[in-house]
DNA sequence: CTGAAAGCGCTTACAG
DNA sequence: CTGAAAGCGCTTACAG
């Protein structure tokens, strides 16, 4: 059986107030300080955290809801998080919405009523429910993937990504390229990386530019290059992100096509994945530990009325690798 | 400003107390009802959680403590605790150790002491201090992947997937073996499956198996097996895990090797990548995400000290991929 | 079926 | 520096 504060004052012969304020780093008394401290000792007492929220109407958990639990982006970033918010003494509790926008609803509501000190959310897609509940519940809010002119965010740099990408392409010699998007309601990876990219083509040298767009997974992927690869013959996939890469990728296994003299590829992410494969992925890298981090830190910023940036940009790395052809001398 | 059960008590025009019952299910009067759910439903209301805890002394939390979130097993597992617990009315608390043996038994005492209902451990290695927390701490304790005659736990079915991978190997003609493995200190991974894959070896054909043991990490293992192509020239690569296959895979391009012509490779796991991957990679696939879900219905059990088996054993799958030659008229 | 009251373990003004 | 008292939001016997 667990001893109560009670336990405590009893045995210490002290008041529970006073117990309570030891706890809290409160002024005691040289000798109620040893009394308190001795019978804490022999009975093993930690405060009940319960009893404690109930009272002080806040933890120092930081809620983080995220879409998906089974990839490289979301669990880097969770680690990231995880790693900086224990150093700073705070917890961390996870709400895994299994991509539903519904249950991220759900679970903003719910941490908020749990007390928890603040939200951080791994965003794919800001609804005007998201924003009613962030409006509704009072704490803070840090949006990790996505940027909102209303709320904190740290978002990585898809734009100037995309536009190096764009550069590093056309600087290789590709002139007949595949751009295979995603749905352009992700701000982040369907329209920052997109326009970034079309910046740069703009910039350059005269060439075949086709937009297509296709899902987040690899089969879907895979189905699109099949159609892609019959239809327009590029001679380049620059692809939204790494799965998607990855499913092109299988395309040209079954299509008996050689990675990058046929057909080059690009990603955007740095997944782990991409550097196991053969041929491996030239890549625009983003760093979702350290992403994780900052924001770990912002959150702390913004639980203890700091004032921080509204937003925060990540840096990226294009990553020279395999599937890309570097050789500059001709024009594909 | 989220409301209390007096609000709704006021507003309903009875008392806290029949609103309490109607929210555990309690009989009450169906105006009464009316009046409450009306109530409920302008306001907004959600029970504080800290409030219910304080008064239940114990939560509807289950704590569950993973090496890593980086994982594909990890993150699987996780997966299919969380759907089953979020079914059956539960909530799972994460806490990732970041492979440290010392932050799993502070997890454990942390975890207790937050009257977390239960806890599930994807366990590597069980020691003293894990035995002495688990008796320690007064709640239900669950291991997942590592077998404890004190502790309740859910296996894989290492030694029979070792097994039937060994009779395999055999069937496909391949008698000039290396076995990668790992310490004997994980049983399960180090342990189980090498004795499953002796026990077909020693009742098969005459044939050559060398013995190595590796890291868990991908480059370790693509150091390992440079040594061993070097010293033993093996027709196959029996890996104890998917990651370490990965790294010999990562071996053998840089040699040249064609798989599975020169070399075949095989892998415990079946870790989604082992699909994406060209070749892609022969496996005994484990059931993570069920034994996940198996995993919360068992501790759900344990909580309410329904009866369940003390050792329940998950099923895998040998999958029949790439990098294995099927051809078996020859003998390797 | 319904309500008044006590209590869960803590914290927080308020006196002294 | 210390203590008595009220209260956080809920639940649980106990009456009615």
């Amino acid at each position: 059986m667990s001893s109560t504060i009670s336990d405590i004052a009893k045995l210490a012969g002290v008041a529970k107030s006073t117990v309570s304020r030891f706890l809290n780093g409160g002024s005691v008394g040289e000798a109620t300080r040893k009394k308190i401290e001795k019978a804490i000792k022999e009975t093993g007492y930690t405060p009940n955290p319960f009893a404690q929220s109930l009272k002080a109407k806040k933890t120092n958990i930081i809620g983080t809801i995220v879409p998906r639990l089974d990839s490289y982006a979301a669990s880097q970033t969770l680690i990231g998080i995880d790693e900086q918010l224990k150093e700073m003494n705070y917890q961390m509790l996870i709400s895994n919405t299994s991509q539903s926008l519904e249950r991220e609803i759900e679970s903003i509501y719910s941490f908020a009523n749990q007390k928890l000190a603040g939200i951080i959310l791994l965003a794919t897609e800001i609804t005007d429910k998201h924003i009613q509940a962030f409006e509704a519940v009072n704490i803070p809010v840090l949006l990790i993937g996505q940027e909102h002119k209303e709320f904190h965010s740290l978002i990585h740099d898809d734009y100037h990504a995309g536009y190096e990408m764009g550069q590093y392409v056309l600087e290789k010699g590709y002139r007949n390229i595949a751009y295979l998007g995603v749905t352009e309601k992700d701000i982040a990876v369907g329209v920052k990386r997109k326009q970034g990219f079309k910046q740069a083509i703009s910039e350059g040298p005269e060439c075949q530019v086709h937009y297509y767009e296709t899902e987040f997974n690899i089969p879907a992927a895979q189905a699109s290059a099949y159609k892609i690869i019959k239809e327009s013959k590029p001679s380049i996939f620059v692809c939204a992100t790494d799965n998607i890469a990855l499913g092109v990728l299988k395309a040209t296994y079954s299509e008996g096509l050689t990675i990058p003299k046929d057909l080059a590829i690009t990603g955007f992410g740095g997944y782990e994945v991409t550097e196991i494969i053969h041929p491996s992925l030239t890549t625009a890298k983003f760093f979702y530990k350290e992403a994780g981090q900052t924001a770990a830190k912002h959150m702390v910023d913004l639980v203890n009325e700091r004032p921080i940036e509204k937003l925060t940009i990540s840096k990226y790395e294009i990553i020279e690798r395999e599937s890309v052809d570097t050789n500059s001398k001709h024009i594909l």
